[in-house]
DNA sequence: TACTGGATTCACT
DNA sequence: GTGAATCCAGTAA
């Protein structure tokens, strides 16, 4: 259902602009948009967003965590685990984030992302940050591009607050605390962890 | 230069 | 629920 009506609405791209926010106020708002790159695109269901808390690679001034001091509106793609990449939009209210993209409802190109990802069920497509990089093809290469682009976040009407799910800062990891969590409640492409 | 750990995923029990 | 896979980034020496 979010999937039909967020498709059926899909706006102009999001300009470098509306990045220039909070992340934490941000990620919400990413709810319910669509994700193109290519011929694959989707609705993202669930985002997380990173500040300045210690779970985030921007605690830290490293090269690695440049694009997410110094941009806004642009993408952070970064390898993880040996073998994951996983996808930021840079936010930049007080000049510090990130909203990390954790799982997004596919709309077309389900086939191609059926062949990239190796599996047949559509249900596991793209319910997981690393998930989602692999099926739409995203790689390092994308790392500090522009968020309008070939590899673009379009508008679309946003969730009502009812339906978003939030899990943030409620456990600890590593002793840090974790960072804001958003989700649409009825989506059966929201990450299990 | 060497070592450690990780914003994950998947297979196996 | 648990552990392995895998290699890059960050840190310590």
């Amino acid at each position: 259902m979010i999937r039909a009506r967020s498709a059926s609405k899909q706006g102009q791209q999001l300009l470098q602009s509306w990045f220039a926010s909070d992340a934490v106020l941000l990620a919400p708002k990413l709810l319910g948009k669509i994700v193109r790159r290519g011929s694959c695109s989707g609705v993202i269901v669930e985002t997380e967003a990173y500040t300045t808390d210690p779970a985030s690679h921007a605690y830290r001034i490293t090269p690695r965590s440049v694009p997410m001091r110094d941009t806004y509106g642009c993408w952070y793609v970064y390898f993880t685990y040996g073998m994951h990449y996983c996808a930021n939009v840079t936010t930049n209210k007080c000049g510090i984030g990130a909203v990390l993209i954790r799982a997004v409802e596919p709309i077309k190109g389900m086939a191609l992302m059926k062949r990239r990802r190796g599996v047949a069920e559509t249900h596991n497509l793209t319910n997981g940050p690393a998930k989602f990089c692999q099926a739409f093809g995203v790689g390092k290469k994308e790392n500090t591009r522009p968020v309008a682009g070939t590899f673009a976040i379009y508008d679309a009407p946003d969730v009502p607050s009812e339906a978003i799910g939030v899990s943030g800062r409620i456990g600890i990891r590593n002793g840090t605390e974790l960072p804001w969590r958003f989700y649409i409640k009825d989506s059966p492409f929201v990450s299990k962890k």
